[in-house]
DNA sequence: GCGGTTTTGAGACCGAGTCTCAAATCCCTT
DNA sequence: AAGGGATTTGAGACTCGGTCTCAAAACCGC
């Protein structure tokens, strides 16, 4: 009946997200995990990402070469603002896209059920 | 010296990113290559693709499982609103942004030099 | 056509991500 | 605290998108 259990390995993986406000790929887990001394397997990394995004306790995104990357994330639809010097990353509400959509709409006969937003720059600490 | 030669090859991908408003992954360029009767090797889709990518004549994107995307493209910044029913793709200027630009730097500090708008949904026709 | 330069193709290679299945872990029950 | 059924893990095979290599082919100014 699909309980969940409190392992090890998730425990370490939520410790290593929650620490830093950025995204992580997969093979960067897995090096911390190890450096952590708490190994955890390659599939089980997937397995305890694609979790918490189902969750809706990650977020994932796809970093420029394709990664999958994932960050702690609380939830509610929001964009990020991404320091391309630290990967820091901040959330931004979305609000002023609202007349964008309608324009859209309007412009373009589009109907629209998604979006995506993403700013690049530097932060405030790496400026 | 670095001249460039206009090859068969080169061709053929032109003439098919050209014919519809849409992003091709280089698999399916492969495909749409062979039905042609103007097959091309992989390693060639891969260069010529980036090739117009550098030189502003096609726009790439990841997919959401991570596979680079190309477009014939006009120069320009811009955004697209992609038709999740059928691909096509429609270009959207990005003015609307300004002001989101300035609020995220009186409020985060943030820097900005970049930005990616995507949106989703259903185009006039596939409604 | 000749010949130097550029481009191509076949296939080896790489790395992210998935899958499998036996072994290990978890935790409820007694 | 030991037993046992359900869940999770790890090692490693596997898939697939993308890159690299290098000899052969194509291109084009002469």
């Amino acid at each position: 009946m699909e309980t969940e259990y409190e392992t090890r390995p998730r425990e370490a993986i939520a410790r290593i997200l929650r620490a830093e406000p950025r995204f992580f790929s997969a093979s960067e887990l897995c090096t911390r995990l190890d450096e952590a001394g708490t190994p955890v397997s390659r599939a089980t990394v997937y397995r305890t990402l694609e979790r918490l995004a189902a969750k809706g306790e990650a977020a994932l995104r796809l970093n420029d070469r394709g990664e999958a990357t994932f960050m702690s994330c609380d939830n509610g639809h929001h964009h990020h603002a991404i320091c391309r010097s630290c990967g820091r990353v901040e959330d931004v509400a979305c609000s002023a896209l609202d007349n964008f959509v309608e324009r859209l709409h309007s412009l373009h006969g589009f109907q629209l059920d998604d979006h995506s937003l993403e700013f690049h720059g530097k932060c405030r600490s790496c400026v």
